[in-house]
DNA sequence: ACTAGGTCCTGGTTGC
DNA sequence: TGCAACCAGGACCTAG
């Protein structure tokens, strides 16, 4: 359910824990999670001995960790992956899908009930892409400079897309999710299912502004549902809760106090205030 | 080339 | 209470 604010405050929570620290070890306890290399036993057996550095760099939702040798692994928790940091002593978790013991007598734990997430050993010399195959699609980083309302014009120019749908898209901007998506489009007073063709310059200029203002407070936020891994209890983080559309069918705008509407649109459930974000022209 | 839809997997929630 | 249907924040693959 990570979207780009939760892997970054992951990414800086692992910056705190993982550098000095020497992989004593690892056990797979689902294969599936590990997507290279494709056999366990020899992920295990490049992991161990690895010391993890400081260099932990984020790419959309994907997260490259590296080692002092040189090799890195790869993240991605997709819907429902998270990594822990516990005593190697601490009960497991009901999903533990990859423990990661250190000589320190810590533990770094792949959690993730659905399985969709993936965990990588990239090894030294080889590009991340090669073996991370989404990382080559990215669009740009939404903070990047490239990434402005004439950056979509030229992206969205004669095609009829439903807004909502392209900012899912990662090959537009990377690090967008469903909850994100739908934030800034009420943020932007765009109405989800508007064909992006449609969309004039002020209005691009709006997206692009409100997609990079509600990640901001995402990442100020801590992400919306990341757990405090470092905390045994796990604090969930708080978007979520201050959200102004996900969420909240049924619920008064707090803007206007329509109620707030949820369609489907590119498969997800997506939330819209019906005045806020008027299909025909541009509010706020 | 673009877009919609199915799929991977598991568990929580909802509704009858 | 029991059980089935539906829902979930991602991204890849296929087909039209």
């Amino acid at each position: 359910m990570p979207e780009l604010p939760e892997v970054e405050t992951l990414r800086r929570d692992l910056l705190i824990h993982l550098p000095g620290e020497r992989v004593a070890g690892v056990e797979v306890l689902r294969s599936d999670s590990v997507g290279y290399p494709a056999d366990p036993a020899v992920f295990s057996a490049q992991m161990t001995g690895q010391v993890f550095s400081d260099r932990m760099l984020r790419r959309g939702k994907y997260l490259l960790l590296y080692f002092e040798q040189g090799a890195a692994m790869g993240v991605h928790l997709r819907m429902s992956g998270r990594l822990l940091w516990r005593r190697a002593e601490a009960p497991l978790e009901p999903h533990t899908r990859v423990r990661i013991p250190m000589a320190s007598g810590h533990e770094l734990r792949f959690e993730d009930m659905r399985v969709f997430g993936r965990l990588w050993l990239i090894p030294v010399g080889v590009p991340p892409e090669r073996v991370m195959g989404g990382l080559a699609r990215l669009g740009p980083e939404p903070f990047a400079e490239m990434f402005d309302g004439r950056y979509l014009a030229g992206r969205f120019a004669g095609r009829n897309q439903p807004v909502k749908s392209a900012l899912l898209d990662q090959q537009l901007v990377a690090g967008v999710g469903n909850i994100y998506a739908d934030e800034a489009l009420f943020s932007s007073g765009i109405h989800p299912a508007l064909p992006v063709g449609g969309l004039d310059a002020a209005a691009l200029e709006r997206l692009h502004r409100a997609v990079v203002k509600v990640l901001e407070a995402g990442i100020a936020q801590r992400g919306a549902t990341l757990r405090n891994y470092t905390d045994a209890q796990g604090i969930n983080g708080n978007y979520a809760g201050t959200a102004w559309v996900y969420g909240r069918k049924g619920q008064p705008c707090r803007v206007c106090h329509s109620l707030i509407e949820r369609i489907r649109l590119a498969g997800r459930s997506t939330h819209f205030c019906p005045t806020c974000q008027c299909a025909q022209q541009s509010v706020q």
